[in-house]
DNA sequence: AGTCTATTTCGATATTTTTCGAAATAGGGC
DNA sequence: GCCCTATTTCGAAAAATATCGAAATAGACT
């Protein structure tokens, strides 16, 4: 959860979230933040640290992915025990609806 | 979302979001974080400029409560597009179940 | 008005984080 | 084996954050 309270890291994570399971090059994560390369690799092993990020090799470029099932952890987490009130229905709207 | 990237800060929320409508006081939650008044003032101080957080004076203590609707737009934000692909389902299992 | 308790503001300090550039490493292709 | 590009590690500097204690403020009750 820390992870993701720096905005430059929550824009990367965003962009992975909507690349979906194809993933993104780092460099092309680096040409969209436009930070340098150091700086975005350090913000990316945080986020490999917690899981929220996983990485593969393809040929020359790491291609990174958004652990979807770890986010919604992170959102379970959250969410938690809010629904022993009312007022609170974080399942029952989707997202995509 | 950066406000909640701190422990103290998370865990405060946390409590409150378990403690529902009721809320709690701000002298409960100093004892039970076991840090300084100031502390806790300046993080719930945060929470509130997001408005994660809300305050109703009772009496002579200040009750704070968790804002839901505030935590499902930050929810939603986070999953986002991400349906945009499978292998996700933020709204499908509910927490309660 | 005076007093009492609950909470916030002030001011300072220590720690952590973010960020960069340069150099090192990794893997692939010639 | 050598070179080339992509990425990470190193080292450092700047900025932001977390934390505290003491003093100030807010509201309630007498």
């Amino acid at each position: 959860m820390e992870a993701l309270g720096n905005p430059t890291r929550l824009n990367l994570y965003r962009i992975l979230v909507r690349a979906g399971e194809a993933g993104r090059p780092v460099g092309y994560l680096q040409e969209s933040l436009g930070i340098a390369a150091s700086t975005l690799s350090h913000h990316l092993h945080r986020l490999i640290l917690t899981g929220l990020v996983s990485q593969e090799r393809q040929a020359t470029t790491l291609i990174c992915r958004a652990n979807y099932p770890v986010m919604n952890d992170l959102i379970g987490f959250l969410a938690d025990e809010c629904c022993a009130d009312a007022a609170c229905n974080p399942a029952a709207d989707d997202a995509a609806a």
